[in-house]
DNA sequence: ACCTGAACACCGTTCAAGT
DNA sequence: ACCTGAACACCGTTCAAGT
């Protein structure tokens, strides 16, 4: 079959596998089979995770949990980083996240907004939700939400360690009602998906009501 | 070696395999190092699991998320149930939990009760964590833990629709929580024992004020 | 009923080699 | 730099056999 120039990426490895996880679950991925599907010999893949499976469980991890712009695939925190470049669409390259317009909306409105997207992309890629639990992927979109976060919750009348505590409220509440719902997704009387929506949204109104000090 | 009656139990083996997850993650689980641990070929674990490693998964995750006495490790909900009793310390044979001296104390008092000891069975198995995340097993415990639930909440003034989700609310709150911990306990700033407790009782105070109808 | 031993298909990974 | 092909150690599971 001579010379096959696959053109693999690190990126059309990662989607590649969350195509397979997708359909055959976290332990039907295999580097043969993911090799397979991207019509190249296994062994091709570790030239781009040299480190092997884990190295790109762990940029599954930090894929899934980055709601960035679809095509964007962050680096991992683990490994040198003495790459080239590998900037794709220039988002900022002076280590800042691009500065955007003002979120000028009240904070439990901005913070509901960022939990519903965050749930969404977790439940998306709900078939490697397990892979999120032993690994905390270090990437800018990570540092963005802290920020966010960080800023909401002092509007919201917080200080002190309580800023951090109600933030780390907020994201276990969301990592924690995805993991319900696809806990129980299998069961007889499973709640829908706008039902299930529903009561994200009613536990999270709850969370952020008995968070704020002037009782919401 | 001749006959080796090494009396295999569904226990003993859960056991082994959880001290086996403890020390070397769960990948580091195969049936072959489970059964070295257990001084048996094996082949001898298929005869206690006849379906394999994900029987053995699925009771590992009942026996986590359960709870329960020590010792007791409940059966699981998706096989044939036709084994003979089994019932070790007669903790009701009735299908019914035993009933036990009401309790009296304030609904939140109960709910904060049952969900830091629920955290702590699931940080004493952490790295049986993620099994949980697609299995909910159907346990006696599950069972308690629903009633539990409808009383305080029901107390806490509540009603409807409302008391499930905010069931489901203080549920996803616990694993959450557990889970961004472990996620993040290998971190060069993570918050110590102590200071993780803090902060889970902190969101569990907000959320169960946010839950109760007249405002904590 | 409870456990062994050999066998099979599959797996992750290494390493030398090809272009 | 990017990919192949053979090889090695290990894995889950089946099946016939032992007691």
């Amino acid at each position: 079959m001579s010379r096959n120039y696959a053109g693999l990426s690190r990126e059309r490895i990662i989607l590649e596998a969350l195509h397979i996880i997708a359909g055959r679950g976290l332990g039907g991925l295999s580097m043969r089979r993911l090799g397979d599907a991207l019509e190249v010999e296994a062994m091709a893949i570790y030239h781009h995770f040299p480190l092997g499976k884990e190295q790109l469980f762990n940029a599954i991890a930090a894929y899934v949990a980055s709601p960035a712009p679809s095509g964007t695939v962050p680096t991992e925190p683990g490994e040198e980083a003495d790459e080239e470049a590998d900037e794709e669409s220039g988002e900022g390259t002076d280590g800042r996240v691009r500065e955007e317009a003002e979120d000028t909306r009240p904070w439990d409105v901005r913070l509901t907004d960022w939990a519903r997207a965050y749930r969404a992309r977790l439940l998306e890629f709900s078939g490697a939700l397990s892979l999120l639990v032993h690994r905390a992927p270090h990437t800018p979109s990570a540092e963005a939400t802290r920020a966010l976060m960080h800023r909401a919750l002092s509007e919201a009348g917080l200080s002190g360690d309580d800023v951090e505590r109600a933030a780390d409220a907020v994201h276990s509440y969301c990592v924690g009602a995805v993991v319900h719902q696809v806990r129980h997704q299998d069961e007889e009387g499973a709640p829908g998906a706008a039902e299930a929506e529903a009561r994200f949204d009613f536990g999270l109104r709850a969370l952020l009501r008995g968070l704020s000090p002037h009782g919401g």
